[in-house]
DNA sequence: AGCCAGGTCTTCG
DNA sequence: CGAAGACATGGC
């Protein structure tokens, strides 16, 4: 199953094939990116000589850069920081059920039920202390000045207009959205593939893979996003689904 | 039992 | 600027 805003589709492999069913296929066909062409993309990246980086994109040619809602994005990486995959699930997760809405589907006459993830009206209805038993930890007043801004009139709809180098400077603006978590919401919450997220594991990469000099997260983005342009999302994510894969 | 996690903010030199 | 600590919580 596979969760985005109030909408979940099913998704199974038939032999080569994904199969992906849902109640809303528009919506789920951009999600997963269907219309563009990853073959090129993979191709790209084989270009760039990198032996890292080939590998990656072959092994990971089934990976998409979703089309995820923009502030479901924001709001779920700003989760992340400090912190680990899967207490950022449980965390989200624990969201859902308390704060979204229960709802029910049909998939072959099977019934599902699924908690949508939850309004920026249901979750500004939440107090600091909701936050604090779901495990948000220090990271409570972050997402609720978040929730709270976006109620007041923050419009990510209208920043979705602006180009990647403002956007970003927007979001950084937003106080718990620091330069990893504003790249990710780039790319997943925008799909903006001219950002390349530079957190623990991509430093790995960029000393271990590519040879790389910079100390600084800053400067490493930039530097990646210089030379890797409109390809940065994607190259981002099989690298760093290699490298991930590689150390369990 | 500790160290650490898809970092960010604050403080201090 | 750039480095160093603090930060909640629980996974491993």
């Amino acid at each position: 199953m596979v969760f985005s805003v109030d909408k979940v589709a099913y998704c199974r492999n038939e032999g080569k094939n994904a199969v992906v069913e849902s109640d809303d296929c528009d919506y789920f066909y951009n999600f997963f990116d269907f219309d563009r062409d990853y073959s090129k993309i993979v191709k790209a990246a084989e270009n760039e000589k990198i032996d890292a980086l080939t590998i990656a994109a072959r092994e990971g040619k089934g990976i998409r850069i979703l089309n995820q809602d923009s502030f479901e994005a924001l709001f779920s990486f700003m989760v992340s920081q400090n912190n680990n995959i899967p207490r950022i699930k449980k965390i989200i997760e624990k969201t859902c059920e308390e704060a979204g809405e229960n709802r029910r589907v049909v998939f072959d006459g099977q019934e599902v039920t699924f908690n949508t993830f939850p309004s920026i009206e249901r979750l500004s209805a939440k107090k600091e202390d909701f936050f604090k038993q779901a495990g948000y930890g220090y990271r409570s007043s972050f997402v609720q000045g978040f929730v709270d801004a976006v109620k007041s009139g923050l419009n990510l709809e209208e920043y979705k207009k602006l180009p990647t180098e403002d956007l970003r400077k927007k979001l950084l603006k937003i106080r718990g959205v620091g330069e990893k978590v504003a790249d990710c919401a780039l790319l997943f919450g925008f799909h903006r593939s001219d950002s390349f997220p530079v957190d623990t594991w991509i430093e790995k990469v960029y000393v271990e893979d590519l040879n790389g000099k910079e100390k600084d997260r800053k400067k490493i983005a930039s530097e990646l996003v210089d030379r890797f342009k409109e390809n940065s999302g994607y190259y981002q994510q099989y690298l760093f689904y290699r490298k991930r894969s590689l150390s369990k």
